[in-house]
DNA sequence: TAATTATTTCATTGATTGATGAAATAATGA
DNA sequence: TCATTATTTCATCAATCAATGAAATAATTA
């Protein structure tokens, strides 16, 4: 993974309407949810949804799929993963921080 | 970890300019170095790196400590620890994310 | 076909971010 | 004290981000 993919990532998921969109897919698991779904529990108006998803696909984090009327979004987990990854790699001296936590 | 700290610390590594100090950090390890050597190593102008480094410090992702009239920064690494347990938590199913990768 | 539902797109606007260079602050050494 | 070094602060400016509401698109159902 490039530095330039993370900060991508890092940027979709640093705003606080998307770690929510982010966390509810997660638990939603690889089914995923509507984006009105998404929209009415995390009471965002459907423009600014629309806005924030497509933040978060862009940088790679989300799937999606046509549901009959419906867009199915979920998780992209395998992005994440790399992305955790990454982190630990580079920012935790490549293995869990807690080796070094006490330092 | 509350949500807003995430999003805080997500915002300040959300930066390629910052990302690659934070990893220069990590690198240098506890004893950290000095903003002019961070400010050389990658070519960044003084106010620049400084207003970098506030960023970074209020997101807590950096300890700082005088010395003689340099200033040395390092990576809080209980922070970064921090950081990648509430993403493995919240982001990942509670587990690495590989189980869920190749979903 | 017409009405409804789901979602995106668009234009507008205000707020935030980040780069720049000059000036300020502070510690050290001559 | 004066000059030098290290770092931060400040003002300015351009660019990007994000919220809003209205309109557009597209699929479904009556």
């Amino acid at each position: 993974m490039k530095a330039s993919d993370t900060v991508l990532a890092l940027s979709a998921l640093a705003h606080e309407a998307r770690l929510a969109v982010f966390k509810l897919l997660v638990q939603a698991g690889p089914t995923g949810l509507a984006a009105g779904v998404i929209a009415s529990r995390l009471e965002l108006a459907p423009s600014a949804l629309s806005f924030h998803l497509k933040e978060l696909s862009h940088a790679g984090l989300l799937l999606q799929r046509p549901e009959g009327r419906k867009i199915h979004y979920s998780a992209n987990f395998s992005a994440m993963n790399d992305l955790l990854a990454y982190l630990t790699e580079n920012c935790c001296q490549g293995t869990s921080c807690e080796l070094n936590a006490s330092a």
